[in-house]
DNA sequence: GTACGTGCAAATATTTTGCAGCAGT
DNA sequence: ACTGCTGCAAAATATTTGCACGTAC
């Protein structure tokens, strides 16, 4: 065999993708994406970030969230980490706690469900949102 | 006054698709659910069901998810419990941990995030799924 | 009787896909 | 050169909404 039949090619369009969602800690949506990196590719159409986008995804490069609405919101860090979500802006952040790994085998272990990972989201109001209420 | 402007009323609509999303465990869909209310309501449009979910989820008789789709999912327990997705059928099951609640107020104190509450979900194999790699 | 709810259908919003030509390796 | 990738546009999917009529309270 001369290559991989599944090898990726790093596209312009596929590297460009990849480099705004690392420069932004703002875990953007499909859209927001396709507008930030039209500046750069003005010809790349939607259709093809979203094709990135799922590649990405499928090479471990990047997270899919869907958390509190129709639409997915991505994010460019590869290790697995919690998140905030503002039930008022929708905004999403990012949570430092440490990982409970263990939590996984017990879950695998008591219910007979094989657990790969987990997923842990705060919900309620960010600072500035917080700050909005008490000021009315 | 005469009446609460917020009020809202038990149609028969409404009534049935809160029996059939409490009747079952499948965390359903809302076209999964309209199919089954259609038998008692044969009248009853997908628009009702969507606008009847978003009310049932504002009053808090329902849960909303999210997770791992581009479509939501309706849980008609209200009490808060932690979830499980399997990766390759998309099933949901329900994973009877004790919350932990001290963990809000963590991320509360440390972040300045007002947490309201969190959820948490596995992700993996069911049991079927795991049972038919085996097989293979 | 009032105003919230409903059925219907059209509109939105988000994501996917067929296809012919382009480009990374 | 081979085959994956792209732009374009249309299709598919999921959800929302305007409107005239219906019904719970």
């Amino acid at each position: 065999m001369t290559s991989n039949p599944r090898s990726h090619r790093m596209t312009k369009q596929r590297r460009v993708i990849l480099d705004v969602l690392r420069d932004t800690d703002s875990h953007p949506t499909a859209d927001w994406l396709y507008e930030q990196v039209r500046r750069i590719v003005p010809r790349i159409s939607l259709g093809t970030v979203y094709r990135n986008l799922r590649v990405l995804k499928e090479k471990g490069d990047i997270q899919e969230l869907n958390y509190g609405s129709t639409y997915s919101r991505f994010d460019g860090k590869t290790e697995n980490h919690y998140h905030f979500v503002c039930l008022e802006c929708a905004r999403i952040g990012d949570v430092l706690l440490p990982l409970s790994e263990d939590i996984d085998k017990k879950v695998t272990d008591s219910l007979g469900w094989q657990v790969d990972f987990h997923r842990l989201e705060f919900y309620g109001s960010c600072p500035d949102c917080t700050a909005k209420e008490k000021a009315q």
